[in-house]
DNA sequence: ACACCTGATGTCAGTTACTGTCATCGCGTA
DNA sequence: TACGCGATGACAGTAACTGACATCAGGTGT
């Protein structure tokens, strides 16, 4: 366990969600996953700004990567098509990593610390959205309307996937949730 | 400024919101806000759980105000018009608050705990309102995207109060944000 | 008038997240 | 083989937060 094992971060990342998810995220400290890592606290801090970012190391390529198929939906599409678009290609990363969202995600629902860190990135998820739809001539607050629908569809989805069985793919569930959503915002 | 001056927990509030604005969150200290208040801190501690939740002391009972006027719309209105009448009645609140909720919402924006422990806020106000629609009997997950979209439209509208003229009343921001809403989910 | 009770506050010590600074290590390169 | 450089360790320090106990002001009963 020298000072040059290759993956200090990795490690970090895994040492931490095991800990959080054996004794809890408070009763965990940052020297003890550090330790469990075979580095030091000082190191964990090089790595992740905070105890909490580390569970949240792939959010930015989350969020690079429901952008960008938004960006490149049809021109001809519609705001929410695009949308639609996005939570397609987003669920496509999810394949088979049920099981690893079930723990991280129960990790998260029992901390709340854990849990506003989450919202955040999901909003900047939602900012990053309506970014992207303006780029595509949407106006405001049409933009941020649709995006804060989209990331709707995406948390309530997201929940529903991971309680479904194992054949249920991400995929459909989201396109029912849009689906749903439609249905409940059509009246008047 | 003895031990007994009355409202320690206001003054608090109030002393808060002050240095926040003056010197930013993360310059100002708790024992700042206390001195300046005639506490110290550990008193701080004993009114606020953490140095955010000072800034949020109205979120309950906004909170239980948006919940109880959805919970009281009239039977026969569709589950997003119950979310309609409780938009109507939180912006009854805001009624002449224009000025301090911007100098509120400035202090919030520039900092991200601030932010995160707002959006926790409004996730739980969503919670709540999924709940209150549930008992409407709406179903799952009817209930949860049609109460997402309602948040989506408090967020967007709240914003677009904020940075409106004076004439301009939060009630009606609302109502328009929500047709917006409505439009750009109406689509195939 | 007096003792007593109670809730709010003060005092103090301790833990832990997080930061700044400098020393040290292992590896590649000239 | 000497040197440079990025990653890590070591150490001290700040501030958020907590627990335990003392103290104070005001009300209550006698």
């Amino acid at each position: 366990m020298g000072r040059w094992e290759p993956n200090a971060r990795g490690r970090l990342a895994e040492a931490a969600l095991e800990l959080y998810g054996e004794r809890g995220y408070e009763q965990t400290t940052v020297a003890e996953i550090a330790k469990r890592a075979g580095l030091t606290e000082r190191t964990f801090f090089r790595h992740y700004a905070d105890k909490r970012e580390v569970l949240f190391d792939g959010s930015v390529a989350l969020q690079e990567l429901f952008v960008k198929a938004v960006t490149e939906a049809p021109e001809s599409a519609a705001p929410i098509d695009a949308i639609a678009a996005g939570l397609e290609a987003v669920s496509k990363v999810f394949v088979g990593r049920r099981e690893h969202s079930r723990q991280r995600q129960a990790v998260i629902v029992a901390n709340a610390e854990l849990q506003e860190r989450e919202l955040i990135k999901l909003a900047s998820m939602s900012a990053g959205l309506a970014d992207a739809l303006r780029r595509r001539g949407v106006a405001e607050p049409a933009a941020s309307l649709t995006a804060e629908a989209g990331l709707a569809v995406f948390k309530v989805g997201f929940e529903l996937w991971i309680a479904a069985s194992e054949e249920r793919e991400m995929a459909q569930v989201m396109r029912e949730s849009l689906d749903e959503l439609k249905a409940v915002t059509a009246s008047g």
